[in-house]
DNA sequence: GGACATACCTCGAACTGTAAGGTATAGTGC
DNA sequence: GCACTATACCTTACAGTTCGAGGTATGTCC
């Protein structure tokens, strides 16, 4: 709940959704495969992660949502909001601190002489 | 259950103690404050965090466990096991293929006109 | 004797994420 | 018309992690 370690590991889907969706505007459907794409095909994002992220960040408000009419279906464009912007900066610096920290500990030498 | 994206964003906890413990034996509580120090304060992991993950590797095979008496109380030293060796290696190589490909996701430009 | 650091441990609650399933439309092949 | 696939949305139950809070006990300093 409380959190000493921010979203520490978790909150990456949050993450890359914002991201992507701060280059442009994006459907649920779109951003399961954008996500593979832009990650090199390092992280799979499943539909049952993207979609209630969205609802949750629209909830927060970090998101708008645009019903959209295309060939008949209906897509649900997101974009971001300066609210979005805001929290998409934070989580960035937050990335940046955890994975520094962990590199930081990967990389000293494999064994020290006690 | 099943893993599309490895232990993905978790089982960091695991894989900062797996490389603490490869460098040079410790005990639960030293590893608490080690991890706060080679992670140059990003990471805090608490003893609720640490103990059980020491307790789930050595299930596991991962790691071996030696009770020493210190000065009257009794520090449970651990050290790894060739299996633990081994997945660290995996793992390290996991948190490799995920960071990159945030990192990835992350560095491409602000925006792209559509 | 009281406070604090050391050292171990467990438990319940919370949060994520995952897989699986469910709905509906459009297009393709037969 | 019918089956199959791709698109597009969504929810739910389950499982795995992590967290915080608590609990025990010893040694040291004053």
């Amino acid at each position: 709940m409380g959190q000493t370690n921010p979203p520490f590991m978790s909150g990456v889907p949050e993450l890359l959704v914002l991201r992507l969706l701060a280059r442009q505007e994006m459907y649920g459907y779109e951003l399961v495969k954008a996500v593979r794409v832009v990650t090199g095909e390092a992280i799979a994002l499943g539909e049952g992660v993207v979609y209630p992220v969205l609802h949750g960040l629209e909830k927060a408000g970090a998101l708008k949502a645009k019903r959209k009419p295309i060939n008949g279906r209906t897509r649900v464009y997101y974009t971001l909001t300066a609210k979005g912007q805001k929290r998409l900066e934070r989580l960035m610096e937050e990335w940046g601190r955890i994975s520094t920290g962990i590199e930081s500990a990967l990389s000293e030498p494999e064994h020290v002489q006690g």
